[in-house]
DNA sequence: TGTACATCAGTGAACGCGCGTTCACTGATGTAC
DNA sequence: TGTACATCAGTGAACGCGCGTTCACTGATGTAC
């Protein structure tokens, strides 16, 4: 056949490289030196700016990586034998609040306050949450709760990293988000 | 009487600075160069470094400045008519969801994120969020509400900075979680 | 009151270092003939 | 099969710039006598 099959993987390499950012910046914040998520990708930063032409190029792949990544990580996890209303938001509580999502999403040195000041970042999470929105829409779940479940989901991912919250009033408060999605109607009266 | 009294007024000068700084690093992001914190505050570089010894203790400053300050807020604005069950969770959803409070807390380029870096800040955090939350547990009003509703006024905060939410529809959250507060009892029976 | 000295907020220039980006180059693999 | 050439992932050294920090200095104000 005529396709091209390169030599060193390119692909392969790409992937490692936007890997190890995603690791490092969140360990180190958005200020680590490119040498450093070079370093950890086991590339020189010749080869990293190969693959990326500058930071900012490299920022704003590493947001795309992961938007891609937890969106269809998030779509995965609806259960299919769940048709009751509140069946994505469940899928989304259990996605945006598993322990290792939590610290993808939201992390202590400010993962995407890092990734925000690169051009088309802000764009791009703008987008992903108009359409996350648009699929609670269309969960079947009363607006109050979704919008009250939906942003204490939010509120819970960030204290869990920035504040130190005990194991067990985290899975409380994960236990009692999933229960409200559980009932329907309005929350106040 | 043997005060010394300050030329120049030193506390002025210091507290110009801890107010450009703080307004510098929300619209520029914590990647800002001292001289434009110093320019911002009619100040030389070297000024600036005259009151605070470094980089990481300007950061740190500015971190204590917004909790005294944000914190002494939500306590005047408790309603001292008000002595129903959620009146401290009232006074801190009227702060927090402030336009400005918002914005202060929580920002598009991590203002908090940026601080979070200087050494202190984590600890002087940690224990402002433990303040808190002992305030609401003297509130009277029950656990479930206390915790979905403290989490989703920071969810919302977050949102309402990060991706664009109409006025409406914060409005519309906001007197939700209001009036979440306004009944009591379990969310989910 | 005047004089000598101390204090201290604020300055400007210079230093040094870290880091993003550039660039000429390598060497392994593929293609044309 | 062999030879000449193209492609391209990856490298290492050097450049240049921005920025935090240092330092010697200024000048206004205060104090001692």
């Amino acid at each position: 056949m005529s396709g091209v099959v390169r030599r060193r993987n390119s692909e392969t390499t790409r992937r490692a490289i936007l890997g190890a950012a995603r690791e490092v910046i969140r360990e180190r914040g958005g200020g680590v030196a490119l040498a450093e998520i070079a370093a950890a990708a086991g590339v020189s930063k010749s080869g990293l700016l190969h693959h990326f032409a500058s930071r900012d190029a490299l920022f704003l792949a590493v947001a795309e990586d992961i938007v891609e990544f937890t969106r269809s990580r998030m779509l995965n996890s609806i259960d299919s034998e769940d048709d009751s209303p509140g069946r994505v938001l469940r899928a989304y509580l259990r996605t945006a609040l598993d322990a290792r999502s939590a610290r993808e999403w939201f992390d202590p040195t400010g993962l995407w306050a890092s990734l925000h000041s690169a051009p088309g970042v802000p764009e791009l999470l703008s987008e992903d949450e108009r359409w996350l929105r648009e699929r609670f829409a269309e969960d079947g779940l009363h607006p109050q709760r979704v919008l009250v479940i939906s942003r204490a989901a939010e509120g819970l991912a960030v204290s869990s990293i920035w504040d130190d919250l005990s194991p067990e009033e985290y899975r409380l408060s994960y236990e009692l988000l999933v229960a409200l999605t559980m009932e329907n109607g309005p929350l106040v009266t």
